[in-house]
DNA sequence: AGATAAACGGAGTGATGACTTCGAATATAT
DNA sequence: ATATATTCGAAGTCATCACTCCGTTTATCT
């Protein structure tokens, strides 16, 4: 591939990755638009809009896996667990797409991009079940339901763009019953 | 009104409220399809699709305000709270639109929608300090808040489309966080 | 530097969907 | 029953958007 269309094409992701967070019903000529370049060009490197959008879906998936797995190196793994849920829902709240992404990840989507949402999923479970080795998490939580929650938090708080101060008092009211059963 | 007119109101309202619920992006021909009337009929009710769709999120908007009335003439408000709650999610897991309706009722929405909205949260805010008052729910949760994890809960239960298992034991640990604080 | 293959941009194209127009149909008043 | 004012529906209009075509430019190889 010749250097100008790599180029071209991570100029490309990056432009839809901001215009499709601030809707993702954006056209595609407001990506090429940011991105400077024709419309054409966008189309060469991803022949359907579909396929731009499951690209774009899939680098956010594994961001959040890699920040994951990051976290997972803590030595405080309650602490680890904890941040990583605050970030994802404080993060969607302003850039809408990272909800859209952790639904549309279970449902829908291609092949790459579910296999980046099991990825995701999978540093999801190593977060948790570590959390609750070390006794910050109740251990009868599973994680389908604690991911399930996760999304709705995000979701809710992306939608309702509620104020900093209600989605950590909602923060606050989840993690208590996330907490160990005394 | 000429009785013709308002009967066919009342059909394009009730073919809107299921087509919208399966998916909101559908076109007005959908509905006058569904309704059994001309495209025309349609805008000469609705002048434009926005309108259609406040109609719509209102009647929705009202229909659940309704039924938190009726349940706060319950005499067990805790259970009459945690029923409506557990009620709201699972509706709004088939009927995508109700979790919209919430959402947008917040954000957007012209002044009928918004007013239901404000109804909406009153009828919820009655349920909700009287289920504290019995001591069924922590008494330091605001209304935002809870309010807040209700409609994230209903988008996330939506947009995942949740097992039914899943989704309850999601409410479970939700309603763990609400219990009076030991 | 010059050849050439690859990539580029912008002007199309066709489909879709919101909204309008206008002649036909129908409810109500006399 | 008839007049007439209101409502109806099908065929349009116009804008938007995903996607294509093709003449021009530009990176890379010798």
């Amino acid at each position: 591939m010749r250097a100008d269309a790599r180029d071209n094409r991570a100029r490309i992701m990056t432009a839809a990755d901001d215009v499709f967070g601030r809707s993702p019903s954006a056209s595609t000529d407001d990506v090429a638009r940011l991105a400077g370049v024709g419309i054409a060009t966008v189309f060469r490197h991803f022949p359907t809009k579909t396929e731009l959008l499951e690209a774009v879906l899939t680098l956010r998936l594994e961001r959040l896996r890699d920040r994951a797995l990051e976290l997972a190196g803590s030595d405080d793994p309650g602490k680890a667990f904890f941040e990583f849920f605050t970030q994802v829902v404080s993060e969607s709240a302003s850039k809408l797409a990272i909800s859209e992404a952790l639904t549309a990840a279970g449902a829908a989507a291609g092949e790459d991009a579910r296999a980046a949402g099991r990825g995701m999923r999978e540093a999801f479970n190593g977060l948790l079940t570590a959390a609750q080795r070390a006794g910050a998490v109740r251990s009868d939580a599973e994680t389908a339901e604690v991911y399930a929650l996760m999304i709705g938090a995000s979701r809710g708080a992306t939608a309702a763009n509620l104020e900093p101060r209600v989605r950590d008092r909602m923060l606050g009211l989840i993690y208590d019953g996330l907490a160990p059963r005394s």
